[in-house]
DNA sequence: CAGTTATATTCCTGCGTAGTTATATAGTAC
DNA sequence: GTACTATATAACTACGCAGGAATATAACTG
């Protein structure tokens, strides 16, 4: 992301898409509950208390994103997380959150090394 | 975001935030033209090629977001990239990117081992 | 003061999409 | 076949937000 020669508008456009599939707390939730495990739909439904349409469309995406692989035994459906990036990209995230919080209350505390 | 306990709604919302603050290609164009530089308005306005308008207000969201220092000379203000995780988080979806690419490759290419 | 430049903000339009309800599809059990 | 379950899809609504044009603000110049 620091490249020489700037990434191409198309590569930008893939990368934010991927950053956008990342931007909805209820995918997020899913994410979570999936971890490592393989889980249905159904006790996705259960796990995150959000609608069956709405988990099974937000499913679509993750899959077609290609962040989860699909397995069908009977009536159910499993997802599994496959891209593991994911977890790695929320714990930055998680660290950035903290760092930021963190230095607002040094500022608050009117610390001398704050900013 | 392999937790024991889930995380809080809360700290989902904050997160998938900060995700939609990074899933627009212009603010990524932005932190690219950046880099670890100083930049005023003008120039990444020039160095982008998108509206004066449009570049200021995506670099108040990046600002807010807590990804950008601000710095006012004269007439020009001038941005820098405080949080170096960006960069970090766009290294892992680059590489994603390219490791889908590839796997998708190796299928098409009827790879024994893809997939 | 008026004039000019750099940046920010307001207003508007249109698109993308999250959520919900209802329905469709697919698989199972009888 | 019918009935039932699990998941997916369609249709709709509502909201957020990116983009652009115009305007406002701030700082410099003379």
């Amino acid at each position: 992301m620091k490249p020489r020669k700037p990434l191409s508008e198309n590569m930008l456009e893939i990368i934010a898409q991927r950053f956008r599939v990342l931007s909805d707390p209820l995918r997020l939730n899913i994410l979570q509950r999936l971890g490592d495990q393989e889980r249905s739909v159904g006790e996705l439904v259960v796990a995150t208390g959000a609608n069956q349409a709405n988990v099974s469309k937000h499913l679509q995406i993750l899959f077609r994103a290609g962040y989860l692989n699909r397995r069908k035994d009977g009536l159910q459906v499993f997802y599994q997380v496959t891209d593991s990036s994911i977890f790695e990209m929320c714990e930055i995230v998680c660290g950035s959150v903290a760092n930021q919080l963190q230095a607002t209350l040094d500022v608050v505390r009117g610390d001398e090394n704050a900013e």
